[in-house]
DNA sequence: GAAGAGCTATTTTTT
DNA sequence: ATAGCTCTTC
């Protein structure tokens, strides 16, 4: 019957057709999950399951994205639209719209990123007169997102002697104290941070039985990608839904987990069986993605850790050529390799350049290649790093946004008040704060009823006056979002805050790329403004749209079809596949990272980090190392990786270093594994660190060029054009219409069907022209 | 209250 | 090395 089926092994497919019971997949590295994943939905379509009735959990907002765009191709698009698909935090939070009240949480809750998070930290340590050196909000905002997804409440930390003298050991006998102010200033905020977000829903679950029984019955079949990464938290989520039908099904591989730092508990796949006696289990071995070269030598890394389920992952692909290992004198050294090599390759193949990812242990190592790239005219693409919502002047913005939908968000406010500079100070702030923490209110209360509190908060008259101006400047926003669309309340925002006339007046090159990014947000406003419209999914609201911001990554801003070199950690790469991979910089101390030597537990993640990053290659990994590395600084020696002796030498290619001298071409002898300097090499490498340190440029080209509203290069789509939108994805254009400064299209796109779109605004690009 | 100078932490990974 | 933070000065 359905074609789909014939496009598995057996495997694959049984593991597709176990529609019913506890279900987990181990899926090795390139063995077909996501196709499993999505033909299993769709297959549960097929067989008269209402899409409604489907919960599927995925690990990024890209991966439940491109899924259900898989799916709708099989079962249709309006079929999949009703899928609930999309990261924990993302469908928690929607659930929580709903449910937090429950709580006392307001259903506008502001979702409290990293940034805000650490923020509120800083205060509270402050607040509390603690020592910064001692509770490092860094390090405090850890322990609490531990506490959080173990589920370990404020109360429930006091009760509990073990961890109170472990923080007392860890000379941190206050942590609970500040725990409880972060806690409470969150709330008073009414704001979750990301593990509240997991926290609150288990609480509402728990609490409330017959909110349970709600979501039990509505998501009957319940899947989960990238189990082997899941948290505690996520844990009881998920057994708590698929309690009453256990219609569950979990996907993953326990050698690809790498988020133990951030609470993942291996231990939940590699402990399914025993939760689910009854549970069908599939192995996914074979590898359709990798050559056999690349596939043994990641076997070779792998088998050296301990705590793994069994399985044996295998290729009928292509031998493939051998590994090259590069060993580099230098960090830019090796930098020059990766682009020249990207170079040579790309000519000899023929390929594009985002057939080619490099990915490192860290983000600070992206700098190096950044640079060797740029010399080197090669365009790339860095994932990862501050993502755009997190600039700051982005976030400004954002700011005076959230304080319209939530006006108790503390961290907003006090971004804003006083940016642009509008004379509001440290000393007035803290009268403010010192005032409304005695009355009980939130500063915005206070601000509210300035003429009634102002004479008791002890500021002059002129202070009064610009917090006045202010708060009525804020109002006047919220009535304007009454009537107008977000986007033109933002801006409104930004005009009337004086925003842009600041980043306007800023002619610096970075100021210039901070007035662009003001102009890609309005865009994206706009756009998001659109599509709410298009999609006919209600009034298009401003809650929304921050809710995808706080939990989007820059994954998601991606230019998919950008033809560009994707640099980002091997963190970030989980899930992807690209041709020709580098992985940079195997030393001892930086991968392994000097920070995970500590335990074999640590160890093995690195290991798992390292399988990873391997297994994302398709025709070729190509890894190098450096023998002297600037760190902190400083130029360090480095010893190459360990992982590199774990793996069998027949699959590597160790290359003598070559210095990559536009004129020099002779080849230096060095041992393997000795660090030598080698004169030669010092004496000529000078010309090309001068030359190198003058083309330094600071700006990194930032996503697409920005779209300014009229922009001429939209004119030039015509009907019949073949075109492709960022969020529909292809479509053909059907018609054209409208006035000249607002042609609207008619498209009929491949998996989202037929949009009529605003060609000033709609980024579409011209695929072909016919 | 604002601007400039100096200091210091940062480099492990992120929804 | 550098950005962000804190302190000092006007």
């Amino acid at each position: 019957m359905s074609t789909y089926l014939s496009e598995l092994n057996d495997v694959q497919r049984q593991a597709v057709e176990a529609l019913e019971g506890p279900v987990m997949v181990i899926a090795g590295a390139g063995s077909g999950k996501t196709r499993v994943l999505t033909y299993r939905i769709a297959h549960l379509m097929n067989n008269g399951v209402d899409s409604f009735n489907i919960l599927a959990l995925t690990f990024t907002n890209k991966a439940a994205r491109e899924m259900k765009e898989r799916i709708a191709k099989v079962v249709g698009h309006s079929e999949a639209k009703n899928l609930w698909m999309g990261t924990f935090h993302s469908i928690f939070a929607r659930i929580l719209r709903v449910e937090a009240p429950l709580l006392g949480y307001p259903s506008n809750f502001t979702i409290y990123d990293q940034q805000d998070a650490l923020s509120v930290m800083r205060k509270v340590i402050t607040d509390l007169q603690l020592d910064k050196d001692i509770y490092k909000p860094k390090q405090m905002l850890n322990r609490i997102s531990q506490f959080k997804n173990n589920l370990i409440t404020v109360r429930a930390y006091f009760n509990n002697p073990e961890l109170i003298e472990a923080d007392e050991a860890a000379m941190k006998p206050k942590t609970g104290e500040v725990y409880r102010a972060y806690v409470e200033r969150c709330y008073k905020s009414g704001a979750m941070d990301f593990d509240d977000l997991l926290l609150r829903t288990n609480e509402v679950l728990t609490r409330f039985p017959e909110v349970l029984a709600k979501y039990q019955d509505r998501f009957r079949y319940i899947m989960v990608d990238e189990y082997q990464d899941t948290n505690h938290s996520q844990y009881l989520i998920v057994k708590a839904l698929a309690s009453r039908f256990e219609n569950l099904c979990v996907v993953g591989d326990d050698a690809q987990s790498i988020y133990a730092f951030r609470g993942a508990n291996i231990r939940n796949i590699l402990g399914f069986q025993k939760d689910y006696p009854d549970a069908k289990s599939f192995a996914l071995e074979q590898n359709y993605r990798s050559t056999q070269n690349i596939v043994n030598a990641a076997n070779d890394i792998i088998a050296k850790n301990k705590d793994q389920l069994k399985k044996d992952v295998w290729t009928s692909n292509d031998e493939g050529k051998t590994i090259p290992v590069y060993r580099a004198l230098t960090d830019i050294d090796e930098a020059r390799f990766i682009a020249s090599r990207i170079f040579e390759i790309k000519m000899r193949d023929q390929l594009n350049n985002n057939d080619f990812a490099v990915l490192y242990r860290t983000n600070a190592q992206s700098r190096a290649i950044e640079e060797a790239l740029r010399k080197k005219n090669i365009p790339y693409r860095i994932f990862g790093g501050i993502s755009f919502y997190q600039r700051k002047e982005v976030k400004d913005l954002i700011s005076y946004l959230r304080l319209l939908i939530n006006t108790n968000d503390e961290e907003a406010l006090l971004r804003v008040i006083n940016y642009p500079k509008r004379g509001i100070g440290l000393t007035t702030i803290q009268k403010l704060t010192v005032f409304a923490d005695e009355q009980k209110m939130t500063l915005y209360e206070v601000l509210e009823n300035l003429s009634l509190y102002g004479p008791r908060t002890g500021l002059n008259g002129g202070t009064l006056n610009k917090l006045h101006n202010f708060i009525t400047m804020l109002q006047s926003f919220q009535v304007k979002l009454k009537t107008h669309d977000v986007f033109e309340v933002a801006l409104e925002v930004a005009k009337q805050t004086g925003l842009l006339k600041e980043l306007r007046d800023d002619d610096t090159p970075e100021g210039i790329s901070r007035l662009e990014n003001i102009q890609e947000l309005l865009n994206s406003l706009q756009g998001f403004v659109e599509e709410q419209q298009q999609l006919d999914e209600g009034n298009p609201s401003l809650a929304n749209f921050l809710e995808d911001v706080a939990l989007a990554t820059d994954m998601d801003n991606e230019d998919e079809d950008a033809d560009k070199v994707a640099l980002m950690t091997v963190h970030l790469a989980k899930g992807l596949e690209f041709p020709i991979v580098f992985i940079p910089g195997l030393e001892e101390n930086l991968f392994p990272s000097m920070m995970n030597l500590n335990t074999r537990l640590e160890l093995e993640e690195e290991r798992r980090l390292f399988y990873v990053a391997l297994t994302r290659a398709e025709k070729q990994a190509i890894l190098s190392y450096s023998v002297s590395r600037q760190r902190w600084g400083k130029i360090i020696d480095a010893e190459p990786s360990r992982f590199l002796e774990e793996m069998d030498d027949k699959y590597l290619d160790w290359e003598n270093p070559t210095p990559m001298l536009p004129v020099n071409n002779s080849g230096l002898s060095g041992d393997l594994f000795g660090d030598k300097p080698v004169p030669r090499f010092k004496k000529k490498s000078q010309p090309i660190k001068k030359k190198l340190t003058n083309t330094t440029q600071t700006l990194r080209p930032l996503k697409q060029a920005q779209v300014n509203p009229g922009d001429a290069d939209h004119q030039t789509i015509e009907e019949g054009y073949t075109v492709v939108h960022d969020r529909f994805g292809k479509g053909k254009v059907l018609s054209l219409e409208g006035e000249p400064d607002n042609v609207k299209a008619k498209i009929l796109f491949d998996n989202s069907g037929e949009k009529k779109l605003l060609l000033k605004f709609a980024k579409l690009r011209v695929l072909s022209k016919n």
